[in-house]
Order: C-alpha cells, then structure tokens, then sequence
DNA sequence: AAATATTTGCAACGATGTTTCTTTTTTTTA
DNA sequence: TAAAAAAAAGAAACATCGTTGCAAATATTT
C-alpha cells in the first residue's frame, strides 16, 4: 500500500486528496513548511480552512510539529516516529538558515539542558539558532 | 532629569507622550508585554499604529528586545544597557510560565552554546523555556 | 449500493500588522 | 520666545492570518 495512505490510516484519519497531497509535500520535502508554501504547492488548490485542519489534525495526530519562528510565523515538519496521538517528543535543535531563510529540524542535535535558579520549574525548552545551513555553506 | 526623558533624549528619540507612558509601562512591569497589553495599559488611548511604530522605535533603537513565543505572538521586554542602536546582545533565557502565562526574561540564565555539525555555522541563539515562574511555584 | 460519518468549501468574522496621507505636536533656529 | 522645519500621531484603507458555523461533497461503514 501506499505509504502516504498508510500513514493516514494508521492515524485514523479518513485518506483524503487534501491529505494525501499535503502529506506528500512534508516528505518530499527537506525543510520545514509555512502555511504559505502549503497552500502555493500542492498542486490543486484547496481552501485556506482546509489547509489549516489538516495541519492541526496533522499536529493532533503527532504527524508533525511545529517549529517557532522569530518573525512570528509558525513552520511545520514532519515528527520522528516516536510521536503519536497527544504526545510529542521533538527534542531536537531548529535551524534558521539566514541566506535562504529555510527552516530545518537538526534531529541529530538535542537541545542541551537548561538550568534554572531552583525557584523555578522547567518544563519544556525550546531552541532555535539562526545561522546558516549546510548546502548554503557549501556554495 | 526625569529618567525616562533622559533614555528617550539618549536614544535620539523625540519626547511625546505616547513614548514616555509605554516606555514608562515597560520600566514599571516585571514580565514582558504584548502589544494588546501595552494597548490597554497606556492609561490614556493611543491609537494601534502609533503603538506598533513606538514599539518598532524601541526595538530599532536597542531599548526593547523581542521575544519569540510559540503561541505565534510577540513579547516585548526591557533590554539591559550593552544595547543600542543597531545591536542587541540579549543572549539570556526567556521563561514562559504556563501557570500565569507570563513571559521573563532569565538575565542570569545565559543562552547554553550549541555544537552543530561542522557544516553548519552558528550566528544566534534562541532558547524559551516552558515552565513554571518563580511566584506561581510559591503558591 | 445505501446509510452514516467525515471532510470540504464558502462566507463571515476578529485579530494582527502595514501603508499612505493629513493634522498635530515636538524640536530647531533665528 | 516666536516662527520654521522636522517628526510623530491619528485616521482610513488594506493585507495577512487564523477561526467558526453551516451547507454541499466525499469517504467510510453496513
């Protein structure tokens, strides 16, 4: 079977042209997409609304993550197998890459640990580095 | 001189009312602020453009520094002084407490180096912690 | 193949942020 | 300190982003 269908079916989501497509982008792709890029590139067009349930159910399911961004948009990419329904564990460093402003999960990378003054509690920590990224350093 | 005048006068900064009540919120708050925040507390009513372009002033001028958050919205808080215009070099840890949703900054906490790959080079660290601040826990 | 459940597209809405232009306020200078 | 010049504020219009409710279309179940 298919494995983009059978992603979708082991998540329990009904397999749907948008999804397919969508789904397809995110593992086609090397970086992290925009909303934006989403709905520029799936080839069809599909509605804003649907773009944006299906990233959310995508993100519920644990199919992908989201990464934080400076400029106050959100990237998505895909998660690492060990996510699943209500439950993330996207340890890893995000980069920013300042020459082609692409967006990557550096999955080898785990987000070092953070020590806080003992008044506080950690829960969760976040890294991102602006830098630039391995094909840009290359040309 | 009143202390806020100075830092608008030092900063080439015309002194107007709007400036002096936000910069005056600013100084005046232990967390950092949100443009709605800023918006309702000004006492008096500024108009939404005239808080956005004195935030951008702020942060263009080194007074303020931006806070990324992953709820998709802007915080804004105080710099320390090694700030001015054109460099900001604020490389301490961010808290967002998710008992009061506030946002601090840890001036204390310096940003953990990363290693990346060999590939890649390092410009700028971004960490945001989620946990609990300091007073929530002494609840 | 029909019944049911789910998803889609559309319209409308609210929040956020930007741009242009005119009026007002601040700063300069004379 | 008054007039001239510069800067900032306010208003209106616009673009983008993200959400909700509902009717039509598409998947799934039986």
């Amino acid at each position: 079977m298919d494995s983009i269908v059978h992603i979708l079916k082991q998540n329990n989501l009904s397999v749907t042209e948008g999804r397919r497509r969508i789904l397809s982008l995110f593992l086609s792709s090397n970086g992290a997409l925009a909303h934006a890029d989403i709905e520029k590139n799936t080839g069809s067009h599909f509605d804003r609304v649907t773009v944006y349930r299906t990233l959310q159910s995508f993100v519920d399911k644990g199919i992908i993550h989201t990464i934080p961004t400076s400029d106050n948009s959100i990237k998505y990419a895909l998660c690492k197998d060990e996510c699943g329904e209500g439950h993330h564990h996207d340890h890893h460093v995000h980069l920013v890459c300042s020459r082609c402003g692409n967006t990557f999960c550096l999955d080898d990378v785990v987000t070092p640990a953070v020590k806080l003054p003992h008044e506080y509690i950690v829960q969760q920590v976040e890294v991102v580095v602006k830098g630039i990224c391995r094909s840009c350093n290359h040309k």
